[in-house]
DNA sequence: AGATTAATCTATTATATAGTTATATAAAAG
DNA sequence: CTTTTATATAACTATATAATAGATTAATCT
C-alpha cells in the first residue's frame, strides 16, 4: 500500500477548499489587496451570507487572514502560494486544450488528404 | 472585477477531482506503475463499482490513462504533475502543522511564567 | 441610551455525489 | 454455446454542502 488514508486525507481537504467555484472568486477577488466582506460581495457579485460562509471556510483553511477593523473586517490572501496551484492547474487546463485543437486540426488535415483513412504517423 | 468565473470553472472542477479522498488512494496506488482494476482494488480496500466509477472521472479529467489489455484493464497516471501538486500541499500543510505545534510549545511557556492569565477583555 | 450599518449565525431547501447492490457487457476457457 | 473472470453501468440510499432568508450580534455615531 502506498500511503495511508489519514495522511491523504488532509490534503483530500485542501483541495476540497479550492474546489468550489465561488471561493475561487473570493480569492481572486483578494488577490490585488485586502478587502472588506463589502468589497468583496459587490465585486463577485456573490450573496452576503454566502460570501461570510466562504470567508470562514478559507480562514479556517489558513488561506485568508481576518482583521476587524472599526465595524467591518478585511480580509487578506495568506498564503499566496494558492496561486501558484491555480496557475499550474491553469497552464496543464491550458496546455490540454492546446493539444486538443492540434489534434483536430490533423484530424481535418488527414480527412481532406485521404478521404479513406490509412495509417496515419503523429506529431 | 478579477477573473471571470467562466475562466476559474474549469480549475474548480479539476481540484474538485482531485478533493476525494478514495480517488488520492487509487492515484497512489498507480504511483508505482501501471495496474489493472483488480490490483487496484486490493491495494485500496475500495469496493469494485466504486473504483471503477472513480477511474472513469479520472480518465475524463485526464488525470489517468486507460488500456485495456485481454480481459482486464489497465491504468497509468497519465500527468505525473499532479503528484507535484499533491506535495506542494502537503509542505504546505507541514509547514502549518509545525508553526502550530511551535505556537503551543510557546503558550506552554507562557502559562508557566504566568498562571493565572490577565483578563484582556473586559465586558 | 437608541439608531444605523456590517457581519455572522441559524435554519431551510435543493443539489451533487460517494458508496452499495445488482445487473450488464466483454473476453478468454472449456 | 456456456461458463468463468474482469470491468462497467444502473438504480438506489445516505450524506455533504451550496445558496438563501431571517434573526442575531457587534461597532460606530448622535
Amino acid at each position: 500500500m502506498a500511503l495511508p488514508p489519514s495522511a491523504l486525507a488532509p490534503v483530500a481537504d485542501y483541495f476540497k477548499v479550492l474546489s468550489e467555484l465561488s471561493r475561487l472568486q473570493v480569492l481572486c477577488s483578494l488577490k490585488s489587496g485586502s478587502k472588506n466582506v463589502t468589497e468583496i460581495i459587490e465585486e463577485t457579485g456573490l450573496g452576503q451570507a454566502n460570501v461570510s460562509k466562504h470567508l470562514k471556510i478559507l480562514a479556517q483553511a489558513g488561506i485568508v487572514s481576518r482583521t476587524p477593523q472599526g465595524v467591518s473586517v478585511y480580509y487578506e490572501i495568506a498564503e499566496p502560494f494558492i496561486f501558484d496551484l491555480c496557475e499550474l492547474v491553469g497552464d496543464r487546463l491550458f496546455t490540454r486544450l492546446e493539444a486538443q485543437s492540434q489534434q483536430l486540426k490533423q484530424l481535418e488535415g488527414l480527412r481532406r488528404a485521404e478521404p479513406v483513412g490509412a495509417d496515419s504517423k503523429g506529431s
